[in-house]
RNA sequence: GGCGCGAUAGCAAAGCGGUUAUGCUCUGGAUUGCAAAUCCAGCUAGUCCGGUUCGACUCCGGAUCGCGCCUCCA
């Protein structure tokens, strides 16, 4: 049974979906203006394990995740650089796509993009405008009234009039109340800008979700998650919108993602401590990354340090030199699982608000069991089809061993070189030289290369995690 | 200041009112020409102070510390 922790209500509830066997989930995404750090790559790891598992389960899943590409910062980073911003944009979806793709993280069933849905972003505010939840200033921008929606802070626990205190109030500012926040902005010269009722303009940040959620998911969604930073004033103000707009509940199960740390403190663009995920896969295996970030619960704040980093390779080297003998071994089908006590465990941990780290250590037994029953080799292929048909809802373990463990590390010597060395090296045990085969594992050992010889006089080798 | 979250062994990180989490590290043993890998065994826990209970790391209260949100942020 799934439970799902649910931060309108901050407790566990036990899942029901609004249409039998269907779920609807609503993710958001990226304001593409640069790189995707990996505080970006945690949360959009976190809802693609989330939606593996949720399919693995035999759920219909509609998986949205969508892209902010036009705002303030797109417009003032185009022109920093001298470019369109629709070129602009376009440039960092297809990073963030390539950086996705080599994170493992699968594509989401829609994938909507603000300035694909000007026309119900328009017909939302007009809904509110309507309704008298919302209102043109007289510079032609649209602002939602605050005031005029009750459930106003649920979701953040915020209290309406404290926000009061806190708001920032412009010079020249044309909202009626410092709370409100803006639908629809007036375009200013040479600003790219849609038309609409109350002139040109573009649509402001929150309310893109709340259309773009009624159109691909509707008036009501069972999931909706993102950045544990989003909940506040971004989530509550879809709320409000959504709400208002629809007269009755927007979301069933909200659900945030803790941040990245570095250093202790939240990895984010205005504190400017980020590493784009580009950067980190310079340094670290891709997978060994994904593990890092699953490695944890998804409501835990991580930390990322080198030595986590590291300490996630060692997990992974684990994971491999079980599976070392059976890259030859499909991942094991659903059917075939039924029955294990492994899935089960891991089955039952996922279902408990998708507990990544729990589901690790049922596999990490796996393993054991797998390395016990190598005498065995019927029983041990079945194990390790079982333990890959376990990554894959992970999204993990799907690569061949020996390609995952010669890869990474310091790279300081080609593996040619060390396959020659390895070569000379069985010669020179064949003659008893042994002073020589140990100078050579000594001398691959600092270059980072473990040798392991086996009892047929063969000599596999894998990279140090370091 | 308001709202919220957390504090677990050398490190990382979970569940659980009484029974081994797990991974890395470390120690001993098996194994190995030596190693590595693997297996077996073991060592290190629950910030502090109270309370509830036959019994608390687990529940309640308080303190201390750390973090997030309150402004654009996944």
């Amino acid at each position: 049974m799934l439970q799902i922790y649910n931060t309108l209500t901050r407790q566990k509830e036990i899942f029901k979906p609004i249409n039998p066997g269907k779920i609807s989930m609503y993710v958001c995404g990226i304001t593409v203006y640069d790189y995707c750090h990996i505080g970006h790559a945690r949360t959009s790891i976190a809802f693609d394990v989330i939606a593996r598992f949720l399919r693995s389960q035999g759920w219909d899943l509609n998986y949205v995740h969508n892209i902010t590409d036009i705002d303030d910062k797109i417009i003032r980073r185009a022109n920093e650089l001298n470019e369109k911003h629709d070129q602009l944009t376009a440039r960092f979806i297809d990073a963030m796509h390539d950086d996705e793709q080599r994170l493992g993280i699968l594509p989401p069933s829609v994938e909507p993009r603000a300035t694909e849905f000007i026309g119900p972003i328009i017909e939302l505010a007009n809904t509110l405008v309507q309704k008298g939840h919302a209102y043109a200033a007289n510079n032609g921008d649209v602002y939602y009234r605050v005031t005029s929606f009750p459930g106003y802070g649920k979701l953040s626990d915020k209290n309406v009039d404290e926000l009061l205190a806190g708001a920032r109030i412009e010079v020249g500012d044309v909202k009626e109340d410092p709370r409100d926040f803006v639908l629809w902005k007036a375009a200013k010269e040479g600003e790219p800008s849609w038309s609409s009722p109350w002139g040109n303009g573009r649509p402001g940040w929150h309310i893109e979700c709340s259309a773009m959620a009624k159109k691909c998911c509707g008036d009501q969604v069972d999931i909706h998650g993102g950045g544990a930073d989003l909940q506040f004033p971004h989530h509550e103000n879809e709320i409000a919108q959504s709400e208002a707009a629809n007269g009755h509940q927007y979301v069933n199960y909200w659900m945030h993602v803790a941040p990245l740390r570095v250093d202790g403190e939240k990895m984010s663009k205005s504190l400017n401590n980020f590493f784009t995920i580009r950067d980190v896969l310079e340094k670290y295996q891709p997978e060994v990354v994904r593990f890092f970030l699953i490695s944890s619960h998804y409501r835990s704040p991580i930390n990322y340090a080198e030595d986590n980093l590291i300490e996630a390779r060692a997990g992974l080297d684990r994971f491999y030199t079980a599976l070392r003998d059976y890259s030859d071994v499909l991942p094991a089908s659903l059917s075939e699982l039924a029955d294990s006590d492994y899935y089960k465990a891991f089955v039952q941990a996922m279902n408990d608000d998708f507990n990544t780290r729990v589901a690790l250590a049922g596999m990490f037994d796996l393993v054991r069991d797998l390395n016990n029953a190598k005498n065995n080799p019927e029983q041990a292929r079945n194990l390790a089809g079982q333990l890959k048909a376990l990554g894959l809802v992970l999204g993990v373990l799907q690569e061949n061993p020996e390609v995952f463990l010669q890869a990474g590390g310091s790279n300081q010597i080609a593996a040619a070189e060390v396959e020659q060395l390895i070569v000379e090296r069985i010669q020179a045990k064949k003659d008893k030289l042994y002073a020589r085969a140990d100078e050579i594992r000594k001398e691959l050992l600092a270059a980072g290369v473990v040798l392991e010889d086996s009892r047929d006089g063969t000599t596999q080798w894998r990279r140090e995690s370091t």
